[in-house]
DNA sequence: TATGAATGAGCATTCATTCAT
DNA sequence: CATGAATGAATGCTCATTCAT
């Protein structure tokens, strides 16, 4: 729950028609990214949710801010999975190919994201901000809980295994000979500690 | 090594002024797809190497081409490292993860390669073509022989694995915490069976 | 008359400066068409009309569009002349003659026209079916008509009459010795029946 | 024959191995104006000459002159063709349409050319001033033989019907509904007095 | 507040013409 | 003399972003 939804900029409660809008908006948005990629025109957004190209400035000043918007729901779901998985007492290495697994679930069938979460430009900067930085810290969480119980030997930085899983998704569906679940859960284990 | 460097395309030796103009081009390019990557506007790169764009054009028509020149030697000793190592005898998984560091050397450094390795459009064939078709025959003989060896025990295709350790060089510098060679060889060993 | 002038596409009238646009852009393309042939490089009509390109392209999504839109009123003009001359009881021979020098008036004013109807590209398959398949039947009517009524012994084809006139007014006003009405006049006259 | 294919502009007899090379010059332009019309890239006309581009140019300083020079000698046999038709004592009025239809056979099967001939610009100065200006004086013997027979009734102006029949045609071969050879016979019919 | 018209930078690409080799 | 490499102006087209209505 964010302020994107219930709170305008100022604290107000929003005017309900604002807030049915950024929904229409915002489910508009979701159809367009996987038909054309998170990149997709503007236009085609707007076209597709049936505003004007103002209308979308008007809520979402950058493009980052939209994706987020877009994806809030379910970055929110990932970051509650990883502590969520732990408390179910479920070892934290295999809590960890599981979180991964979902992410997986997540960004492959995000036609784009991937991509936009290499993409390093100001442009989306807000998409780092709100995806990778929430998401960071539940990748430290796991991994120390799979360090401290000594299944995970490695000093790999959560930050960067989080962007290898991300880097991972890309083009997740263009070839069958390409596996994205296999090869980030082949870097899971390979994370493992030799015993 | 090609013709690209000492014969026209009839088979006589280029002139003496061309093969310099190429030259400057495929180093100029590599600058500037460094800085910009391999999508750098024609125009940069012209300006950089001093010439005029339609020499660019007539060198190498396509953009593919020109990427695939500028990298030429190193895809080449990247195709042919595979093959030595084994032959070497050097155990095969650990070939296989020698050779994934020569390829994450040669990518990492590549600013804008493996971005461009992967993306499917039709503007990029030719690069396919002429990097990731050449480069998956080598993948599938180490990933085999280790096979062979017991070493490995993954259904993974090799051209996933080759594209997987693609997708791990993107951005492979922009951050500190991202440590594209380690996540690689997390990626390996991955790969062996648990014995 | 159309929708070009006072209706959007979804029905709803357009906005004041949106009209006021497209006018000056009608008149600005019809100047600039006039000195430099319907081929007239876009930013040019741009310039001259006083907006950007990408209002040109808002329009009139393709060039064809643009010259059947500045020449729209004239067309319709001569498609109504045919069946009026006829209406109004002139002889059919007379009437096509009449026509035919309407025919003239219009094309020989709007230099470039008679051209761009030479060409027969894709990129002007739009002014074909918007012009020429548009005044064929009207044609065909007269000629029709100037047979049935004896006047006319020929067999030649209406669409070829039509573009025989077209043909006769490209570069009408180059040259004091050539007389495209003349000759329009002359050709009009060898299909009279030699009683 | 002109000094085009003897004699150098110095006045002396050009060396046999430029007068070969001119010759195939004009073999390949011919062959390349049938498939792209006259406006073809010098380039391909070089390549199909198997000469350098520069050669075209030494022989040939402006793309009119190669146009000329490659169609040199059927027009020679148009210029030669009309008072030939005279003097073997055809009827004036029929030996312009003779005269008329040998021109039709010659720009119809020479694609680009009459189109060429309709373009006014200083490029094709040189072609008008080969063509048209050699052409026209026979235009004007021809009708004036035949209006001196009473069989002509018209104060059309040679070169104006000359650029008619010219303008008649145009992408003659396009359609089967569009007779250039019909189109020239009726306006040539139309010129004569109605008796 | 919402709309969508207008802007214009940015890029790829072609080809006539010149001139070093 | 012949060659063909190099030049670079010209042009079509797209889209993010602004702002008048």
């Amino acid at each position: 729950m964010t302020d994107t939804e219930l709170l305008a900029k100022d604290g107000r409660p929003k005017r309900a028609d604002a807030r049915r809008n950024e929904q229409s908006l915002l489910d508009a948005a979701a159809a367009v990214f996987v038909e054309s990629g998170v990149d997709a025109p503007v236009r085609d957004i707007a076209r597709k949710a049936g505003v004007g190209m103002g209308t979308i400035y008007r809520h979402f000043p950058t493009r980052a801010e939209l994706v987020v918007a877009v994806y809030e729901h379910q970055i929110e779901a990932c970051v509650r999975a990883g502590p969520d998985l732990l408390r179910q007492g479920m070892p934290p290495l295999a809590a960890l190919s599981v979180w991964a697994d979902l992410l997986v679930d997540f960004l492959v069938t995000k036609h784009g994201l991937a991509e936009a979460l290499q993409n390093d430009s100001v442009r989306y900067e807000a998409l780092h901000s709100a995806i990778i930085d929430r998401l960071v810290p539940v990748c430290a969480e796991l991994l120390a809980a799979a360090i401290a119980a000594g299944d995970v030997n490695s000093d790999i930085h959560p930050y960067g295994l989080m962007r290898g899983i991300g880097n991972l998704c890309v083009d997740g569906r263009a070839d069958s000979r390409y596996d994205a679940r296999a090869l980030v859960q082949t870097l899971i284990r390979g994370l493992a500690a030799n015993t």
